[in-house]
DNA sequence: TGTTAGGGTTCTATTTTAGAACTGTCAATA
DNA sequence: TATTGACAGTTCTAAAATAGAACCCTAACA
């Protein structure tokens, strides 16, 4: 399967992996959270080839996830900026860094602590449901079938 | 960088990325969650080729995120099962289908409806404060290195 | 005996990535 | 004036990773 083919997926996720979805473009996004804008920044934080780094920015924007904005006339230079699409994925980002947080550190700890500015609270992510306010888990959920999803070419498909 | 080093990170987000940060483990994920179990209907449902299939699962596998059941004796065969910390991959993969949900559908609407069992309410979900429980934005929140943050070098060095 | 299902492995050709060097603009310094 | 240096890329070549297809093995079934 070619990248190009996941954007088409009747598939969130699927759609979301083809902005996303790779090793690259995560780093950089977190580097984006951590106020980093700037080629260079990226470049020397990341270790990462000047060519994927160029190759992933340009993606990005492309897909309305960073903004280039320029910060000095001469010579042309450009920030990569966050934008509101980009800010949204703020939980992902957050979820990714729990799980490793609980699963992945090593015996000296967390690398990363977060403060929750309103309650001043060292905290972790939650999620939960939008209706009723619980926590969520797997098998609490139920999936349905959407107005987007793939037809049943027959008989019941499983669209994922 | 190599993979392997990415593991070896003092950062909770590229440890994480070691174990799903490419296109295919989370889309076998997301089949996990769907309850797909088998190798051949992970193949079919996804279309990627055996090789990489079998791969990615051995992966999986190793991280402990998966684990192979035997369900049959003679032959041997084999299916893959989420383990609990594979279970706690869900609010990252939740969080991913639903800024698909909301960036990436087209006129169509959403490919998939989630029902919460609990409240029987179609939801989206939600990431709260674990300490105060109101919903998390970038910009509410502070970092701070933790006991294994990257050792600051002589001065200030910016572990992610 | 031949066929089918499940669960892989092996092969080659094509894409991606890594790693390093090169380009070009402009400002500040020597 | 010439040189250095910061920034933001682009262009190479060699080394991985992936796609696509074919092959292998076990054991049941007809």
């Amino acid at each position: 399967m070619k990248w190009d083919a996941l954007e088409e997926e009747p598939c969130s996720l699927a759609r979301t992996v083809a902005v996303i979805g790779d090793r690259w473009s995560l780093l950089i996004l977190r580097e984006c959270f951590l106020r980093v804008r700037r080629f260079d920044e990226f470049q020397s934080s990341l270790g990462v080839t000047r060519h994927l780094l160029a190759d992933r920015l340009k993606k990005l924007v492309r897909f309305g996830v960073l903004r280039k904005a320029p910060y000095q006339d001469a010579p042309k230079r450009y920030e990569y900026i966050l934008t509101q699409k980009g800010l949204d994925l703020y939980p992902i980002i957050m979820s990714i860094v729990h799980w490793g947080n609980v699963h992945m550190v090593d015996s000296r700890g967390r690398p990363m602590l977060h403060e929750h500015k309103s309650c001043h609270k060292m905290f972790d992510p939650v999620m939960v449901c939008s209706e009723c306010g619980e926590p969520l888990a797997a098998k609490a959920v139920h999936v349905h079938p959407g107005p987007g999803a793939r037809k049943p070419a027959r008989a019941g498909g499983s669209a994922p």
